[in-house]
DNA sequence: GTAACTGCAAACACTTTGCGAAGCA
DNA sequence: TGCTTCGCAAAGTGTTTGCAGTTAC
């Protein structure tokens, strides 16, 4: 088993995500951060966001276009996102484990569902 | 409305995917065009693979990590990938337009699930 | 003829990697 | 002390774009 150290980057950066109600991306952490400690890389950034996503301390959002987001919820649960804005943000639907016995060809682990369409705030600029 | 013209390379390429029942990447299909016509470049089987999607001729699956895979089919289906091998499937599981409308925050335009563990495949291989 | 399409190369967004230096246990 | 982590720059992957030349209608 691997020692695993802790380092003040790596407190900030769980620190921003947990502070942040939003789903931000790599990028966006890597700003946030950086007005903390602006010596930071970016590798170290998305290092550390690996290292917190296998530790299980923060979640993993998989997105298919753009960036993946990442989360201080730990149970799984679905996300919309925006197609105007590119926002990502939690839906109320409950996650149902048990699509994932429904095959019986393949051995599945967890699964994901991503609904798109437009957000409130953006059907709203849209009228005006 | 802007013309849309027939040109051989875009012939080609969907001649490509219909001929596939996998699903291919951009990349994949790129290298199988390749083989019917040499001087094709990558920019464009890019730009007809968006054009075909657009005018509904081909499918499009999005895929969080890694490259996004078209296919022939038209309605829409659940996806399967394979933690080993990467490649991805379709799934039996039917595809439920009624979630669209759990949201009352959202206008959902559709949504996507993708089936994440290990393909039949690869647990045999896994034994061995 | 003229708008759409092509090939090329360069740019792009997001992320990973190699490496020598720094720092936690 | 020794292994993890860091910062930097460079590479990698998948895709898009700008542009000048070509082609379909």
């Amino acid at each position: 088993m691997k020692e695993v150290r802790n380092t003040n980057q790596k407190d900030i950066i769980k620190q921003v995500i947990m502070d942040n109600k939003d789903h931000l991306t790599g990028d966006q952490i890597y700003d946030k951060v950086k007005e903390h400690m602006p010596s930071i890389s970016r590798a170290t950034v998305f290092r550390n966001l690996k290292r917190l996503v296998q530790l299980g301390e923060i979640g993993h959002i998989e997105i298919p276009d753009g960036a993946d987001c990442f989360d201080y919820r730990q149970h799984e649960h679905y996300h919309f996102k925006c197609n105007d804005c590119h926002r990502v943000f939690d839906t109320e639907i409950p996650y149902d484990k048990s699509l994932d016995d429904l095959n019986p060809k393949f051995k599945v682990d967890h699964h994901i569902t991503l609904f798109y369409g437009t957000c409130s705030d953006c059907l709203e600029k849209r009228k005006s």
